[in-house]
DNA sequence: TTTGTTTTTGAACCCCATTCACTTACTGAA
DNA sequence: TTCAGTAAGTGAATGGGGTTCAAAAACAAA
């Protein structure tokens, strides 16, 4: 009984078609401006048909993100890895992570921006369909490999799941609002310097501080025995 | 001959009645919920009279993520004046930023997200209309005000416009993840902490680094001079 | 009052996402 | 090979909502 199993496969690679279809026509026309018909044409099939394989629209966006997101996953687990085991340093695996992120939040932040935004839009109707579920977990899922990274590497401050997790927040808010900053808007050419740039400027900048060491010029009060540290908060 | 005066007087008046009636509005039912038909009625004037004040859906919310622009442009001249003659730790000074920011971009910034959405939708149609234009220059302002105050203060590591730029934008990026993280997602109560103690959290990690002052065991190879200030990247 | 102008109205228009009655393709059994 | 039953596929119809427009109402000036 192959049948069975030759139908399935062929309805997943089906599924698989058309959401590579959308993807191509969402990339060259933008979000709103794509109809259902254009994906269908480009997918060869008819308009009802995706209705066979997606609930709407937005959960093909939805899909489209969490392959994103599952991709991004996968590539961050091989980033930590090997930055454990190869005792990299931290602002490598960083800028590693952040180009991980932008490969996944490119193409696909943009529909998870929407879903979010729509999220809200729609909360008091519809909390959430699987797919939004799916998505939220498996990020979930990468915020918590960053953070066993932390407490795991030595080259951080933060060496408890708390302290750790604050830093995880904070290293994933500041490449959410780099996207934003760059990508989100279109004002990255207004900037003189490339993403890649500033991201890893960035980075180095979150691991040393922005501050300027000696705090102030009037405050020999304190200075008893840290003076060699200067920096413990 | 006040009455062209009256007029226009009236006029504006009424664009900002039909403004306030759609914040209204969008904030008890959502973007998405919201239709022309429900902010007519809400503003107690008819639907096509709207587009004599507003160039379109679109634009009323450029209009409202405007208002929110010019606000927390004010209150952060206030916030940095305060701060530089005061001689405030800058910390504070930037926590009261975020705070400013937040007030902004909590009713906001929903518009300034879609909006910046869209933009990137549409960029190949129409670039944009002139109240995205203000909006983009009163915000573009508000991080020049930004870069400034880092010169100024001799708290800050960068001393000048070019390094103090980038500390903007990471600030900047920082917020709007933040930002996204908490209220964009309604993922903040997923959290164990509140989104005021994160953030001065993040001010403060910020500030010294998120790194381990020594930061490998078998160095002392550079130790040469500068074993005082030990952080200079 | 009359005339010209501005404001206001709400029904009509149009663009989609979504649905549905229907057709076609396929399968397993007779 | 035929046939019933099911799944896959179609595209015109539906409905919601942003936008437009012809006409009415309100108003100003003479």
């Amino acid at each position: 009984m192959g049948v069975k199993e030759r139908k399935e496969r062929e309805k997943l690679q089906r599924a698989q078609d058309i959401l590579e279809a959308a993807r191509r026509v969402f990339e060259s026309k933008g979000f709103l401006n794509t109809t259902l018909q254009h994906v269908a044409k480009e997918a060869e099939i008819s308009v009802g048909l995706i209705y066979r394989y997606f609930e709407s629209k937005e959960d093909m966006f939805a899909s489209l993100a969490l392959k994103g997101a599952e991709q991004f996953d996968k590539d961050l687990t091989e980033v930590l890895k090997n930055g454990l085991e190869k005792k990299a340093p931290a602002k490598e695996v960083l800028g590693q992570t952040a180009k991980a992120f932008f490969n996944f939040y490119s193409p696909y932040g943009e529909y998870f921006d929407m879903l979010l935004y729509s999220y809200k839009g729609l909360k008091e109707v519809q909390i959430q369909g699987s797919t939004l579920t799916s998505l939220m977990s498996v990020t979930l899922g990468s915020l918590d490999q960053l953070k066993t990274f932390i407490v795991a590497s030595p080259q951080f401050r933060a060496n408890n799941e708390d302290e750790a997790l604050k830093v995880v927040f904070l290293l994933w808010g500041m490449l959410l609002g780099c996207h934003k900053l760059f990508d989100g808007s279109g004002r990255g050419q207004l900037f003189a310097f490339s993403q890649e740039d500033f991201i890893s400027q960035v980075i180095e900048q979150i691991m040393v501080g922005i501050a300027e060491p000696t705090p102030t010029i009037d405050s020999p009060k304190n200075s008893v025995s840290i003076s060699n540290k200067g920096l413990s908060i």
